[in-house]
DNA sequence: GTAACGTGCAACCACATGGTTGTAGATGAA
DNA sequence: TTCATCTACAACCATGTGGTTGCACGTTAC
């Protein structure tokens, strides 16, 4: 049984958020040292406002949280949802895998024809 | 020693290729059966073009092949590919992992202080 | 040979995306 | 209080995206 189902459009949104390398980095730091807007700012070469929007995606698609620390808004990586994105790729995979078990039965010696 | 680098272009075009229903959809259903691109068009309700540029998306990210068979042209899913993003998001957590040691040793007896 | 099929590509359109600047509200510091 | 900082959000703009239709070309079937 899968507890957390993930609809199609949530599962775009986790891709579609990591599908930028400002974005993917962004979640690189936070999952080690947890950050402010601001501070991410500095990082990159863009102004406030677009790493605003940046980290605004990553918490639509639920990669990162924010909270507030005084006038801050923190901004922390989730490990979890990286993980269930991860899990659907391994799905994928599984399903490539099980070609071949098919292909072994169309393989294998085929089973006596039923008895008329 | 890491092998096959992504670059970060790369890794962009795999994850945008992903952050769309119908071209998972294509790529799970080509990695259990190859089809060709007019049997993918006729399973989804768009046109034939629109289900070729999905194939083309997917094909320029790695995620899937294209060999001529006849007139056909048969689609192919990469499972090496996904292995490979897959292997991205793992890293991600491992980050996030080694968090906790770093907490550990801040937590841990702090070392003797060197001998003067 | 002719017709039908499968594919690729170009042109077009509505809309989303990623960036900008500017404004305004909270909060902390002096 | 006053000022600087941090954040949020709106408006705007260039470009990209996902869809369409139409056409050209190679291959198979009749």
């Amino acid at each position: 049984m899968v507890v957390d189902e993930l609809a199609q459009a949530d599962v775009d949104r986790i891709f579609h958020a990591l599908a930028d390398a400002t974005r993917r980095d962004i979640v690189r730091r936070t999952l080690s040292v947890e950050s402010s807007v601001s501070e991410l700012a500095r990082a990159y070469d863009m102004s406030f406002a677009a790493v605003q929007k940046h980290v605004a995606v990553l918490e639509g698609a639920g990669l990162v949280t924010k909270h507030s620390r005084g006038r801050e808004r923190m901004v922390r990586g989730n490990a979890a949802q990286i993980a269930r994105a991860r899990a659907l790729l391994t799905q994928l995979e599984d399903l490539w895998r099980a070609r071949f078990s098919r292909l072994d039965e169309v393989l294998a010696d085929p089973p006596p024809p039923p008895r008329p």
